[in-house]
DNA sequence: AAATATACTGAACGGTGTTCAGTAATTCCA
DNA sequence: TGGAATTACTGAACACCGTTCAGTATATTT
């Protein structure tokens, strides 16, 4: 049925106008900042409107974090193209860390805010997460495998470099490094050179 | 004059007053759940009040935060007297991650919330903060000088020790460890033996 | 053309942080 | 000691928030 199938577009491309409106106003505000009546006005709907395609707001917020885990793959696909397991963890984690430095927003969304990880068990969505951290448990294996790594537990490893990436990112993105008195650039570097420090560490 | 004396002391006790109110519902509920109203409710006053005696909902936090800071350096004081820098480090390491294993809400305030930092320049107020990190600062120099770290730089030392505790802490806080699909006490070892690993890869 | 189904609205509900005119109590000074 | 001035407190009001839902307007089906 033709009628049908252009309902389905319109509501997809509905669902579309809400979720790019929200990702918008979420990177450029922030989650907390954006209301359902901000994108309400933006897209030029009522606020009620909304509800129609979405459950509420934590559901657009699944939503962007979805496209944004998919981002951060994407990332790791284009920068972390190795060969070679252990080159392979180096562009990993420089990836990892950049992206949370060049995404501060985006990082926020999927790492620090409360609400989400209630859904972990509860529906799939969290496909991208999990190909991220694939894309990680692959590499560390591979390196484990090779005798690469000071490591012998994968799970270890991963939770490991997983670790001091996330606490180098978020520390950073909530300004807790300001107890050094550092000017940004230094701390970017700082940065920098405490991830090749640990890499180092850990190579076999 | 002895009215003046009391009236100062009246006022202290009525911010201590609302301070352990909002303090105590900051960790059973949350920041964010925690309104002006309800901390008014429970003192029996009325919110306006409130306002006489801390500037917005922020000042809250921020006393908070100073409190929950004075408690890890505390922990610090009580669980990391080791004379050896060493067994000092291990022991600051382990109170950190136990800190925030204990006290996630705590834990939540000092360093995950956003609010805050906007501070750090400011005003006082960060003292309690900055003398946990200078514990953790005061004790890998030590270390350095007598040559028991693999590092030879102390603030990238810091930046990275503290960076891995938190990184465990703060991704546990958040549940997002549940990536790896393992029950909570299973997280909880697998924290540990990191952190037991990362100081024997630091270690000279 | 009438009946049904769909899409959308916007007022309303109960909440939030914050302000401020007004009141009640206390302290000061003549 | 009595009236003025200061202080402490109130609670309604403001402008927001997420969410719901009766009502309307449009599109589809019969």
């Amino acid at each position: 049925m033709g009628i049908t199938d252009r309902k389905e577009r319109e509501k997809a491309e509905m669902k579309r106008l809400i979720i790019e409106a929200a990702m918008q106003m979420f990177l450029e505000e922030g989650y907390e900042k954006t209301s359902i009546r901000n994108i309400a006005d933006k897209i030029e709907y009522s606020p009620g409107t909304i509800y129609l395609y979405y459950k509420d707001k934590d559901e657009l917020l699944y939503e962007v974090q979805r496209e944004a885990f998919g981002r951060l793959y994407e990332a790791f696909v284009q920068n972390a193209p190795s060969k070679s397991p252990w080159k392979r963890l180096e562009q990993i984690s420089h990836t990892y860390v950049s992206f949370g430095r060049e995404h501060p927003d985006l990082y926020d969304l999927m790492f620090i805010i409360r609400a989400p990880m209630n859904k972990v068990e509860d529906k799939g969505g969290w496909e991208n997460g999990d190909a991220c951290f694939n894309y990680l448990l692959e590499c560390i294996t591979a390196c484990i495998e090779k005798k690469l790594l000071r490591y012998t537990d994968i799970r270890l490893a991963a939770l490991s470099v997983w670790s001091f990436t996330h606490g180098l990112v978020s520390l950073n993105v909530r300004c807790r490094f300001k107890v050094m008195d550092m000017e940004q650039d230094q701390i970017n570097k700082a940065m920098e050179m405490a991830l090749h420090e640990y890499l180092r560490l850990i190579k076999a």
